[in-house]
DNA sequence: CCCCGATATTAGCCTTGACTAATCCTCAAG
DNA sequence: CTTGAGGATTAGTCAAGGCTAATATCGGGG
């Protein structure tokens, strides 16, 4: 089943076009990254990707046919996939770009911490092992980005950290502001401005999951809010013992 | 004449992709950047645009046929083309990128000046305007490259410097080195290790222009060598008056 | 048991930019 | 005047990625 297309073709032969180091196209980069995100548990469906990437399902059934006899990508019941091993390694590899770019574009250039998500978006696909690793090496080798992201060192090994959606802390709890999730800029700036950075120290002073009203204090001063979106916000709890 | 082709299609309408603010698509850019350089006096003939952008005749009739159409070159006897002035607004954003990214590589990065062009080939057509005001504004206005090139400003404004190609002086001139133009690697390692660098001071000791020997005094030491690559490097006179 | 609705897939096209092969000009040398 | 060598151009393809429209296919309700 599935075709196997040999993709030499005849006389020419391009490159993909400047990816800079990865083998892979814009495209398939984007397909991977998009993976690593909804595919984290099970397999992600068409539908999902199609929408999380902002092109049709025909588009995405294609692609992960072909990213599949690439052996980037696993195919599972009824069209849902999810990486490979190697497909894992390469999207935290991109991954890694994307967040060592931020971090340089907040803080050495001082451009905004929720602006900078787009631009890191286009770059990821274009910058050279070699230019990654000389910025790497002037911001003396972050391991987070600005939104508090674990940067993935170069062999794509991620530190991984148990946090929390703000959500589900009870009343009383104590906690530190560890990551913001992006995806939605007029949120973060909200949470930005509310002071929801990371390493903002907050405590719940009231959650009413009922009605979905949450009071929470940041920085000495008081937060109302329903959750809508709090599930971004990933804290560390600390002052009573972990759940 | 010439084909008049709508370009708008049927159902899709893709953007681009990701070109950075200018609605041109790299390959666009480049061709635009090639007759900045190409068609300086004169209009660029196919062949020279072909052999210059590694790509076939046909390839750039055709698209010159579309910048064209867009407005951003004009053509000429026998195919050749130059730019518009749009065109030429264009081209000169491009090398104002260009020329930012290089001097970021360097002077911030610690790159080697040899081996920055290409990367900042690839950057300039995907950093966006935000970006590039930054890096602009984080190296306090650099007004040249670390090759001598000027940058020009954000209007496109290029400061015009009279500066000659070294062979062309006579012996005894005294000169100090404004430009390095790039183009390969190799000559401008060694022009690098000979001192022949920009702001270098050097006094020609020799010119035989029949036999093409030259003797040049760069930084204290004695360089002999033929003009061969030396019209990359371009010099200002200094101590005698100009020529 | 049949049909609906959500998902996935197949078919067929489009656009960009490049390629090769085949012409077509144009000019200069015999 | 004819021929030939360079360009330049036309014709026809290709590959990547996307799209729409038209099918499948699967999982439940009625």
């Amino acid at each position: 089943m599935m075709r196997t297309r040999t993709m030499s073709g005849g006389g020419a032969g391009r490159e993909s076009g400047s990816t800079a180091g990865l083998a892979l196209s814009r495209s398939r980069q984007d397909y991977l990254k998009a993976l690593l995100q909804l595919a984290d548990r099970s397999p992600a469906p068409v539908t999902a990707l199609a929408r999380h990437l902002g092109v049709s399902a025909p588009s995405v059934t294609h692609m992960l046919a072909r990213l599949a006899d690439e052996r980037l990508v696993s195919l599972h019941h009824r069209g849902a996939a999810r990486l490979t091993p190697e497909g894992s390694r390469q999207a935290l590899r991109i991954v890694r770009r994307h967040r060592i770019l931020e971090t340089f574009l907040v803080r050495a250039l001082g451009l905004d911490w929720s602006d900078v998500h787009e631009d890191a978006e286009v770059l990821e696909h274009h910058v050279s092992e070699r230019v990654l690793d000389a910025l790497d090496r002037f911001m003396k080798h972050p391991t987070e980005d600005p939104h508090g992201h674990p940067i993935p060192d170069a062999r794509g090994r991620v530190a991984r950290r148990a946090l929390a959606p703000i959500g589900e802390l009870p009343a009383g709890a104590r906690a530190v502001v560890r990551e913001i999730r992006d995806r939605d800029r007029a949120r973060m700036t909200r949470w930005k401005q509310a002071g929801l950075v990371p390493g903002a120290q907050l405590v719940i002073r009231a959650a009413n999951r009922d009605d979905d009203v949450y009071e929470i204090e940041v920085a000495g001063r008081r937060l109302v809010t329903g959750s809508e979106g709090l599930d971004g916000v990933l804290v560390q709890r600390v002052g009573r013992r972990a759940t």
